[in-house]
DNA sequence: AAGAATGTCTAGCGCTGCTAGCATTCCGGT
DNA sequence: ACCGGAATGCTAGCAGCGCTAGACATTCTT
């Protein structure tokens, strides 16, 4: 028995090294550079090991991502309760929102923009990814006018916050306004909160 | 001289070709399907022609980006004017956006999230590009409250579509909620104008 | 009619994600 | 203690990608 687990430890564990490489990679060079053959130099192994992990490559990249999306749940939680419930803390995590796609491109990239696998809006959906959109609703909920849909809602400020994200990523956008940018949207949430 | 001119003429004939073939392949098959070879196929010429009309492939792309910044800026006159400015005037521009989007799916992403090499936020950018801007801020800026930029405030308010728009397409939202989303997007911009 | 210039094609480079098939290595039963 | 079988990781290669060098016609100029 001990050395079955022994084996699936050492396996558990190249896996975690396959994902911290190609998140490394991602986050060093961009997705772009992060081609099956230079993982497998990274990890030291050849390329067909990593379809003995992954099912492909997207699957390596969502498997990026959700670690993305724990960190970014994090960081919202930390933001949503440092301050006050309202719109001190609408601000606070719009704030470290757009911080982190901005500090994180390529894990935001592979979160929101590439990977197309992983289910979303339904229960099977990564519970850290469950968890982030329950730390935006926090913030968002109590702004919530007669009649709206706290969730919908929720979903809308998510929305404005990922399209100032892309733009201005993808040079749409001019970076440096985009505080002033941030503030108004997330003004016109507030406004309903009073 | 009317040879060299007839010539000429073929020429920017087959370069439009270029443009179309890629255009419906695109809408067709999705942007993927879009290779070099079967571009050269569909117009029934060999690869290296289309490198002596375009830098590459991502040149191309930009050429259908281009025509398509045209055709949005058209739809969004079109749904700005047919309605008095004001509140109705936000509705209808947001839902010509957004019923853009859904309906020329490729070609949105060619105009806002594959290709890089287009210019942006300068004087350089595409007519049809700052078009397109223009249209959107004659519905957004009536309703920028007192110290509002107006020009930021519509770079946020096309944000918010934007987002709304990408995370409906790659399955992060459910789309059958889209109508309620926007409408409190607009709503909520529409707010400052009374 | 000979030479220069233009235009197009064939062939191929280096790369991609992915996989079939072969060694080797290690484990469990006698 | 040994041997058969299963598991494991490798080498080699496929089909396709964007892109380009160089050969080949054809066409225009002198």
């Amino acid at each position: 028995m001990s050395i079955q687990t022994r084996r699936e430890r050492e396996r558990a564990e190249r896996e975690r090294l396959i994902v911290a490489a190609a998140r490394e990679l991602a986050e060093a060079e961009g997705w772009d550079a992060v081609t099956t053959r230079r993982l497998a130099a990274e990890i030291e192994y050849s390329q067909p090991v990593l379809y003995s992990h992954f099912k492909g490559k997207d699957a390596i990249m969502a498997a990026v991502a959700v670690e993305g999306f724990a960190e970014l749940a994090a960081e919202l939680r930390a933001a949503g309760t440092a301050v006050p419930p309202g719109r001190a803390a609408l601000t606070a995590v719009g704030e470290a929102y757009t911080a982190f796609a901005r500090r994180r491109p390529a894990l935001y990239d592979a979160m929101f923009t590439l990977t197309v696998g992983l289910p979303f809006a339904t229960p099977e959906a990564p519970a850290a990814l469950r968890a982030g959109f329950e730390e935006l609703s926090r913030a968002v909920a109590p702004a919530a006018a007669e009649g709206d849909d706290p969730g919908l809602l929720t979903e809308t400020y998510w929305a404005g916050l990922h399209g100032l994200v892309t733009l201005m990523r993808s040079g749409r956008l001019p970076e440096e306004a985009h505080d002033r940018r941030l503030a108004l949207l997330t003004g016109r949430f507030a406004a309903g909160a009073a």
